[in-house]
RNA sequence: GGGCGGUUAGCUCAGCUGGUAGAGCGCCUGCCUUACAAGCAGGAAGUCGGCGGUUCGAGCCCGUCACCGCCCACCA
């Protein structure tokens, strides 16, 4: 435990470390697999890449989970936030192969298996990285149950499903057009891929007619394309070429007639209003091509050459040298009629940043409109429901355009197709088939195939384990927007396909942080940071400076600071990264730190908490404790995140610091045993509070609370007080009260250190006259009090302010009359008389603001009473204090 | 080409069902007041992107335009 004594600064480098033992020792991050998952609150982590590290995203993204897990968790739930990593794999096989690269070698040259074997042991070097980093963040997942998308049980529940859905007709293989990555070498999914603007050659070509009657002519960007050409297709309207349909062109370079065909996809008005259709390298072709019976010749291969089935000279070519070929004889022959440049959007590979490729290919394929109709009415009918809640329509556009889904990927690290074949037979099955001369599909599955299982196969479906009895469905899902397709939807359609619910019933969808020029965090563009050093100091990236200074290093923020101020920033959908708000995390858990040892080391160590007010501030600081704690409870409970910090942040320094404590310090000092309950209690509520968002601070300072056992993170919330608005009010006029003497104090120059001489005429201070005297340094006594409750308070003293005796020299407003301020001492009053006459001034543009308010007959005419009325009464009082002065 | 979000103080952002604009940081002034100087007290600072409309009254509702960001989309 830390010294409180000698601690005057938190400091979360001694403090934290030590914290995360403590939980993880004590068990509370795994609970035991009982009760139902109604009872019990879970939900499962977004599983992060194996061999990835902690970036700002996951920070935050983990940081909200936690919260919610710890709110939970401290409400008395069984609480499991499922834990584990995701093979990744592309992401990892790229990377494994990269350093194969580094040794020399290669994966062709290792072959599969001891690649395999490669990539397993980078797993196990590198596996363990960003759960560690989730740890230090302070991440309460069940560690002891850790998952990893290719352990044997996961691995049996994704054959399971695969068979099932092969099995049901809804998995196929079919040659079709696919997203071709020459980069990886491998198929991917619409999803992965990324447009990008790209301008091209826009080239025109003639085709010479069959008939000898001239020729017509396509536009094309890919001009190489053409070897593999069957068909002209025409708008079926376009008079230009109505007469030409069924006619022949003759394709340049290669020799073979082409049908004229007819087709609606044409758009007239663009190039030239006739289109070259290559059914084997373009979607758009490849439909065309299906309607009308086109044969599909493929003169690109999957290795990114031109085939075989090509003219022999092209056979070979790169897909670059191809079209440098091809053009140079076109126009050699003149059949090139004019260029241009054209700009448009194209297709790339996520992963490799290479130029898609679309080609056909023998590839397995999943049709998903059986399973989108139940995905789409689970959130039609509420019982998935996204925040913020437009995320909903998103989703249900893209599912009910569904399409089928290639599942199949040419890598050796994921999940192997449980497909066998021999010869013309195809075998499906979680077991290898029997007999001899099988051969095993080379393909794995698409991560995310596996990723859809995530909430049931994490906790041992197929079978009907304790853990997917107690724990699914889950409860919440924290994610991006990015992976709303690739993952969420693919969850929702699995889970109910597989499990026959829903696997979560809310999806939050945080906020994205983006580099504080507006660009998005990344690593290649020296826009993201390691959240690592945020917490523990380290490099600040250049973009992270200050403006004219240098960048420097981040202090040590630690993780409370971390998680606070991600947790302040992340309001909107996009929001920048403020180093400030991490600052400002920092000054709250100083502040707190400092507030408890205050009380801790103030309050005799055989008090314990105890609600038992026996002083005006008290009533009120146990009232104000019950908002914040249903102000934070409402805010977590709606997901908004930077709205719960805020309200704690504003308890903790605005009501708790500033104000209660210092109203209390004569007791504390004086040891006032009466004291000592309340305090312990409002400290311990307010640590209960904070706990979900701050908790390495929080559990630590709980260990100091006398009589406190067990942790923080395991203790339900204490009792609650009433609501007492009669104490709020009390306490709150006299606040205002001694920030009106404040300011008239600052104002007229009145030297901090000095005690004015002043009479109070208002009513209301009856509990907290000592407290205004004090706080404002207001010598009351000796003087009598004007305390007698009035019509109103204002008019009352400002009566009894014409009547005054010569020696005052300010009379200060406050709420429910003014205070006077008596001639004596240090007083300037020069400037007293200027802040009286800015008082003034002030007083007459509102009061004539009023005035015309209520002049204007449209206003008392039609807005509602209560706001006339209340208007009304403000000028009453505005003009009482302007006649006070 | 569709759709979504944004534009409020120098910076990053709040502003609930329309009723005289808020926070943090920064800035200015004053304080080493025995919890915290990484602190405390006080203060200055905004034609709420432009234009039009509805309304007694608009940051908030409607229309329109302008930028910025994101998502979806098979137009050669």
């Amino acid at each position: 435990m830390a010294d409180l004594e000698s601690t005057t600064r938190y400091d979360p480098a001694d403090v934290e470390p030590r914290i995360v033992k403590k939980w993880l020792d004590s068990g509370v991050f795994h609970p035991r697999p009982e009760g139902t998952p109604e009872d019990n609150y879970s939900l499962a982590i977004p599983p992060p890449n194996v061999t990835g590290v902690l970036h700002m995203g996951h920070a935050l993204n983990n940081t909200i989970q936690d919260c919610l897990a710890r709110f939970h968790r401290m409400q008395g739930r069984r609480t499991k936030w499922i834990l584990g990593t995701d093979h990744a794999g592309i992401a990892t096989q790229t990377q494994v192969e990269r350093a194969l690269e580094q040794d020399g070698t290669s994966r062709t040259e290792l072959g599969r298996e001891r690649f395999v074997e490669r990539v397993w042991e980078w797993r196990r070097k590198y596996g363990g990285t960003i759960i560690e980093q989730l740890k230090r963040l302070g991440a309460s997942a069940d560690y002891d149950e850790e998952r990893f998308t290719l352990d044997d049980a996961y691995a049996q529940a994704v054959l399971k499903v695969f068979v099932s859905l092969y099995e049901k007709g809804y998995i196929y293989r079919d040659r079709y057009m696919v997203n071709w990555d020459p980069g990886t070498g491998s198929a991917i999914s619409d999803l992965e891929v990324e447009p990008r603007e790209v301008t091209d050659k826009l080239y025109y070509i003639d085709y010479p007619l069959a008939s000898g009657t001239g020729a017509i002519t396509v536009a094309t960007v890919r001009p190489e394309t053409m070897l593999a050409d069957t068909a002209i297709a025409v708008h079926p309207e376009d008079e230009r070429y109505k007469r030409l349909i069924g006619e022949k062109a003759v394709l340049p370079l290669v020799g073979r007639k082409l049908r004229i065909i007819a087709d609606e996809y044409v758009r007239p008005e663009f190039g030239t209003g006739a289109l070259k259709i290559t059914p084997a390298h373009d979607p758009n072709d490849f439909e065309i091509g299906r309607r009308h019976g086109l044969a599909q010749p493929q003169v690109i291969g999957e290795d990114g050459r031109v085939t075989a089935e090509a003219p022999e000279r092209f056979a070979g070519l790169t897909v670059a040298e191809a079209q440098e070929g091809v053009v140079s004889e076109l126009s050699a022959q003149g059949l090139i009629a004019r260029t241009e440049p054209y700009t448009h959007t194209v297709p790339f590979s996520h992963r490799s940043g290479q130029r898609i490729e679309p080609l056909i290919s023998l590839q397995w394929f999943m049709g998903m409109d059986e399973l989108a109709r139940p995905a789409i009415e689970a959130v039609t009918s509420g019982r998935v429901r996204f925040h913020p809640e437009n995320h909903q329509r998103v989703y249900l556009d893209w599912m009910e355009n569904i399409r089928p889904w290639c599942i199949s990927r040419q890598l050796w690290w994921g999940h192997r197709l449980p497909v066998w074949y021999r010869g013309p037979e195809t075998y499906v099955g979680t077991a290898p088939p029997r007999g001899e001369g099988w051969t095993r599909d080379p393909d794995v599955l698409d991560t995310w195939f596996s990723s859809a299982l995530w909430p049931f196969a994490t906790l041992g479906w197929p079978e009907e384990t304790p853990q997917l009895q107690a724990f699914y469905p889950t409860d919440t899902l924290v994610t991006g927007r990015d992976i709303i397709f690739l993952w969420v939807a693919r969850m929702i359609m699995m889970g109910l396909e597989f499990t026959g619910r829903e696997p979560f019933t809310d999806v939050h969808i945080t906020a994205i942080i983006q580099a504080p020029d507006g660009r998005r965090m990344s690593k290649s563009l020296g826009t993201g940071i390691d959240p690592l050093d945020l917490i523990e100091g380290g490099p600040r990236p250049p973009v992270f400076a200050e403006p004219g200074k240098p960048a420097g290093e981040f202090p040590a923020y630690g993780a409370d600071a971390v998680r606070w101020g991600l947790l302040a920033m992340s309001s909107g959908q996009d929001v920048r990264f403020s180093e400030d708000k991490v600052a400002q995390g920092q000054q709250l858990t100083n502040k707190l730190w400092n507030a408890a040892r205050l009380i801790l080391l103030g309050v005799d160590p055989d008090a314990r908490p105890a609600i038992a007010p026996t002083a005006i501030e008290d009533r009120w600081i146990l009232s104000r404790l019950e908002r914040v704690r249903a102000e934070v409870a409402g805010r977590i409970a709606r997901f908004d995140f930077s709205h719960a910090a805020l309200a704690l942040y504003d308890f903790i320094y605005g009501e708790l610091c500033d104000w209660y404590l210092e109203l209390v310090k004569p007791r504390l000092r004086a040891r006032e045993a009466d004291l000592a309950p309340t305090l312990l209690h409002v400290l311990t509520e307010t640590l209960s509070v904070a706990h979900p968002l701050i908790p390495f601070e929080t559990e630590e300072i709980y260990s100091h609370i006398p009589g406190s056992d067990g942790l923080l993170a395991a203790r339900p919330p204490g009792p609650s007080a009433p609501a007492d608005a009669d104490g709020e009010a009390s306490i709150a006029r006299v606040i205002a009260a001694v920030q009106a003497m404040r300011a008239w104090r600052d104002t007229a120059e009145v030297k901090p250190g000095t005690t004015v001489l002043a009479r109070l005429r208002a009513s209301g201070y009856d509990e907290t006259v000592e407290h205004l005297a004090r706080l404002a340094r207001l010598d009351l006594n000796g003087e009598e009090r004007d305390d007698r409750p009035t019509e109103t308070g204002a008019e009352g003293a400002g009566a009894a302010g014409n009547g005054a005796p010569a020696g005052i020299v300010a009379t200060v407003p406050i709420p429910g009359g003014v205070i006077e301020i008596m001639a004596g001492g240090e007083l300037d009053l020069g400037a007293a008389a200027r802040r009286l006459e800015q008082r003034r001034a002030k007083l007459v543009e509102e009061i004539e603001r009023a005035e015309r308010k209520l002049a204007n007959q449209g206003f008392v005419a039609k807005a509602p009473a209560p706001v006339v009325a209340a208007e009304r009464e403000k000028l009453q009082r505005l003009r009482a204090e302007l006649e006070a002065l």
